[in-house]
DNA sequence: GCGAAAGCTAAGGGATCGCTAAGGCCCGGA
DNA sequence: TCCGGGCCTTAGCGATCCCTTAGCTTTCGC
């Protein structure tokens, strides 16, 4: 389901949309300020941002572009009627869309679908490669040749770890640190419990490795096959 | 020169600080609120970020949070005396230093000198080239004439050792305490066998050197052949 | 030519690593 | 609330690799 934050410092329309889009089908998050937006922007990592001009706390072309600035989530923009030549700036400042307001829910509707719609269809590439091997965090998915690989969580931010730093050769503490999250503590055993796991998705071995390379005292290094 | 981003709310101190950082050859800028200091890390992105907590606007913690989501600027943290607790937090959270309040402008600077010190030297090409030689400390990688060579953990320890100070005399000792790790005690004999194998796979042998020289009654040294 | 330093080979033992299996935790469904 | 399945961790054993030590030979300096 598509998650939606609305940036509109008015609380009525706020509540009421909320409540009409949810009855959509759609995840509404709502902030009354740029401040509370940009915060649920990073947290909550929305599909889409309807973002009403006029907040109490920032110029809307300003938002719109740190909002740029930070990611590529697609931005609809609420202004008045009388707003048209600013509309126009926005659209070029990278805004999605506009709806002219006073608008109803049925046709903010229409135009997040439109959005999330062309954008879909347009999708951003996140994705790793490494050789015949593509990891994409954006999806979770990773393939070998074409084929999809069935990963666990730890495995997939494991193998996604090491693919973004491939031919690097990474220490256990490392990975113990960065994928586990385990700043100190923790045993080497269980991370190659892990690779051990990967390499038999990955269809090889530690004696026949093609992608996982394990570097003896150090660590491990993903890599494209010779 | 680096660029700073001052994030203090008390116009009297961001303003002594800002002239006392420009002094020792800073360029700062500033911002009063958390929202002003987004805005400027979007915009100006500055090389490293001064955040004083108790900001009118939002909880450190939260903002520094933002900012990692947002980039890898480093970030140094201003805090109370007595707010030790919450520090250790934010270093957790991805602080790269902090400085405990009323601080003076030479400290801060020897501060922020010391994280963009540590910034800048972090993501260099470590590899070190000794004639036909190549190293790689990253990738843990040697080559030589371009075809790599296949060395244990010690040999390559070694091998860079060597390599980083390419012209120079090394004593056995030196190498068992750098290298082995081992301060005191040890045999000078297991170094010369680790030599043996390095000069074995580096194809040549002590009679007929090319890269590895003995020094006799001194130690080794590692240059590239005349 | 003698002694000390260095070179080299071989072998033993220790550390690391690979993989399997078992136990426990968490989460979702009944 | 209980149950079941998936997933992660821990434990253990076997295998492999690598480092050290020992011993002999060679080379160098005097």
């Amino acid at each position: 389901m598509p998650s939606v934050l609305l940036i509109e410092d008015d609380a009525p329309i706020r509540g009421s949309l909320t409540r009409s889009l949810r009855e959509r089908g759609h995840a509404v998050s709502s902030a009354p300020t740029a401040l509370d937006g940009l915060r649920s922007v990073v947290e909550d990592r929305p599909d889409l941002i309807v973002l009403d001009l006029g907040l109490p706390d920032m110029d809307g072309a300003d938002l719109l572009r740190m909002l740029r600035a930070v990611s590529r989530v697609p931005v609809i923009v609420a202004t008045a009627r009388d707003g048209e030549a600013e509309m126009i700036r926005l659209l070029d400042a990278g805004a999605d869309d506009y709806v002219v307001k006073p608008y109803s829910a049925a046709q903010l509707d229409a135009r997040i679908r439109a959005v999330l719609r062309r954008v879909d269809t347009a999708p951003e590439d996140t994705s790793l490669t490494v050789g015949a091997l593509r990891v994409d965090p954006r999806t979770r998915e990773a393939t070998l040749d074409g084929a999809p690989l069935d990963l666990t969580p730890r495995e997939f931010d494991l193998l996604h770890y090491l693919a973004a730093r491939a031919g690097q050769v990474v220490t256990k503490r490392e990975l113990l640190t960065e994928v586990w999250q385990i700043p100190y503590g923790g045993t080497d055993k269980t991370v190659d419990v892990h690779l051990s796991w990967l390499r038999r998705k990955l269809g090889e071995t530690a004696q026949q490795p093609r992608y996982l390379q394990t570097v003896r005292g150090v660590g491990v290094r993903l890599a494209a096959p010779s």
